[in-house]
Order: structure tokens, then C-alpha cells, then sequence
DNA sequence: ACCTATTCATAACT
DNA sequence: TAGTTATGAATAGGT
């Protein structure tokens, strides 16, 4: 009920998940509310944040509605010591009932165990993967081009250096130099970079992306055929 | 939200009350479950119908939520060191652990939370979603080829009992049943495929595999506008 | 915090 | 009790 349609998982923006939280929380507690009254209910609902607040609503009061839940609940006292244990044992079947879900849902993710899924599920999980794959193509792309432009950097540096100890030996004779002297790379004569302020041609290093031939690719030219 | 706007105060038909709450009460349930979800929040609810009935829901257990809210509200800590109690406590402790590691590798698979990987890592991964893309793909590809296998093979029988009926009331003349005859289809008289030995072209279904606009949006005019 | 386009929940009806 | 549909409410994405 907003912009466009949302698919129901985990809020990975911190900003978005607070707003929404916040929108959301107002709006269930609203809902709540109007079952009470609507429907002559009792309700209690506890939400806690991410970060660990409270917010609650009762329409009469939490304490009665946690007394009523418990003595609905055969009478398990929820202060009572004698039950930390039960607690601890219920709290690790949900843990583990939670890893197994993850678990199967791992393997769909990885391509296995699709056996009972629907056309629908198997074109969302296709989308997933797609953008999954875009994502990490992504990153990979920048972490590729940074170490090119610190390598870049640094060897812009030692040039540098070079030029200036090549200075020291042989005096300021610019013509003797590239005459006679290559750098590391032994393709330029040092005078032609002499200010070190061309460093990404120094190495002639360039980020060759794969991506045209891998997701997408198409733009452009309509010839492309996957 | 319905076909008229209603004022927030107990309904008073009985059988109305009813309604509504069945149908309030999931909706209100639903929320709570997207809130949880999208916003990564622990979720408590209540609801104690007019007859006292109880409905419950909570993303993790009820009693962890109860105790969460106990130990905010009065500082009761729990500090009991009982044997089991801390084999259980740790065992909760190893399963939280396990599964914050899958969620963890979930989010990777999702293409996010990528910061911390190496270009190996990506690659692996990057590796795998693709493996993973080509079998959800084959997979569906598989579905759809039998469903069409399937309706062909129904269409053929239903062509099939069609010729015999058509036999059955103009009799025995081809010449003529071809002249005035076409299938349900609107397409082919009914001598052409006689025998039903052409099931696939019946129809004329096939096989249009929509991943080059699902994926590729880019591809062919740039005017595509979604 | 406010604003809309859009999706969603549901009131009334069957 | 369950299904359908017209309508108002909630809210996602943007400012």
C-alpha cells in the first residue's frame, strides 16, 4: 500500500527500517486498538525495536492481560525459577527452528532442493539471484578499481622519488636522462612524466570489466543476444 | 476499507462482531508478522476474543517476549546458576550464533552486506549465484515444458474425440468435413490432423522464455520505459 | 514531517 | 463459513 509493491523481509536501510518501524507501529497499534473496540476484545502487544525499545498497547492493562495469557496457559508463572528451564529448552527449539528454515531456504537460494517450489517462487528467486549477482558484480568492480587507483597513487609516488634521485646522480640534464635512463616499467623515459601528474597513464593500468558479456550487457546495441 | 466507511465503536450485531474480528484479527496478525519481519523487531500479541477465546501471536516465543518486557519494566534479572540452566542458556548462546552466521552468509547471497569480502570471495560467490540462477532457470524451464506437454497431450484427446463425434454426425466424407468444418480453434479442419499424431502443433504453443526483458531491461530500445 | 500514487485490508454482500 | 468486490485506509517512496 505504498509507491510500488514491497516484498516482506528484512529492511537492509537503517534509515528506511526507522521510518518504517515508526509507520508501521503507529499503524498497528491503531489496528489494535480498533479490534478492541470493534470487537469488544482484549488485546496486549508489545513491540519491541531493533534497538531495543518498548512501545506497548493494552486496552485494559498489560499486567491483566499477561495474568489472563498465563492462566490460559496452564498456569506457568512467568517469574517462576522452576521454569527458566522450560524457557531456555523452548528458546532453543525456536533457534533451531529458525536455523532449519534458513537452512532450506540457503539451498533454494543455491540452486538445490527446488522441488516443491511454484513457477512464481522459482521467478522470484531468479530475480534474487539476479540482482544478488548485480550487487556482488558491483562491489567487486570497485574494489578492483580502488586498488588500481592506490596502485596508481603509489607508484605516481615512487616515480616520484625516482626522478628526483635520478636528479642527484646525474645532475639536471634533462636530454642525457631520457637518453639514456627507462623507469621500473622500462616503457617512458622519466622527463615525460617529470611532476608525477599523469599516474594513471603511468602504468597503463585499466579496469577491464567483464559486466557486458555477464548481467546486462545489452544497452545499447540490440543486436546482443543472450 | 470497505464498502463504506464505519465509525470505531463495538458492533453491536452479534453475528457481525463476529466477522469482523475473524477477519480484523488476521489482518492485525499479519501486520504484527511484516513488522516483525521488515523492521527486525520482536513482536507480541494478545488478543482475547469476547468470549474469551485466546489468540496469540509472537515472532520468537511468547514467554521470551514476557520476560523481555518483565525485565524492562522491574529490572528482575535473572541470575540463577543451576547446571542445566546454563547448558541450556549456552546452547541458545551456540544456536543464536549459528544463525546469525547464515544470516550473515544469507545477506552475502542476497548481494548485500559485501563490505568486509575479499575479490576472491566475490568471485566464489559471484560463482555460485550464477550456478544457482542456472538451476531455479532449468528448473523452471522444466515446468513449463511439461505443463505444455501436458496440455498438448489433452488437447490431442479432446482433438481426437472431436473427429470421432465429427464422423459421427456428417458421416464418413472427408472432402465435405474438411470444406465446412474448422476445430475449436478456429484454425485447422479437422482432417489435417487425423489420428492426432501432431499433438505439438495443435495449439501452437510453445516454449517463450521471458528472461530477456525480466533481466535485461536495457536490451533492445532505450525508449522502454517501466 | 508531509505528500501522493499505489497497494492492501476489509465492509457489505452473496 | 467462505468467496467476491467496491471502497477507504495504510503506506512506500519521494520531497
Amino acid at each position: 500500500m505504498g509507491r510500488g509493491k514491497i516484498v516482506i523481509r528484512r529492511i537492509d536501510n537503517c534509515t528506511s527500517r526507522q521510518v518504517t518501524f515508526s509507520k508501521r507501529r503507529k499503524g498497528l497499534i491503531k489496528k489494535a486498538k480498533e479490534l478492541a473496540i470493534l470487537c469488544d476484545a482484549q488485546v496486549g502487544l508489545f513491540i519491541f525495536s531493533s534497538t531495543g525499545k518498548l512501545y506497548e498497547y493494552a486496552n485494559t492493562s498489560m499486567k491483566s492481560v499477561i495474568e489472563r495469557y498465563n492462566s490460559c496457559k496452564e498456569d506457568q508463572q512467568v517469574t517462576n525459577p522452576d521454569s527458566e528451564l522450560k524457557f531456555w529448552q523452548r528458546e532453543a527449539d525456536i533457534l533451531r527452528q529458525q536455523l532449519q528454515a534458513l537452512q532450506e531456504n540457503h539451498q533454494q537460494m543455491m540452486g538445490e532442493q527446488l522441488y516443491g517450489l511454484s513457477i512464481r517462487s522459482l521467478q522470484d528467486l531468479e530475480s534474487q539471484l539476479e540482482l544478488s549477482l548485480q550487487g556482488v558484480r558491483m562491489k567487486k568492480e570497485k574494489i578492483l578499481t580502488d586498488e588500481i587507483q592506490e596502485l596508481n597513487r603509489k607508484g605516481s609516488l615512487i616515480h616520484q622519488e625516482n626522478v628526483e634521485l635520478y636528479k642527484k646522480v646525474y645532475g639536471t640534464s634533462d636530454t642525457a636522462a631520457t637518453a639514456t635512463s627507462k623507469n621500473a616499467f622500462g616503457q617512458f623515459p622519466y622527463g615525460v612524466f617529470e611532476g608525477g601528474d599523469c599516474p594513471q597513464t603511468l602504468f597503463n593500468l585499466q579496469l577491464c570489466l567483464p559486466e557486458q558479456e555477464q548481467y546486462c550487457e545489452t544497452s545499447g546495441s540490440g543486436s546482443a543476444t543472450k
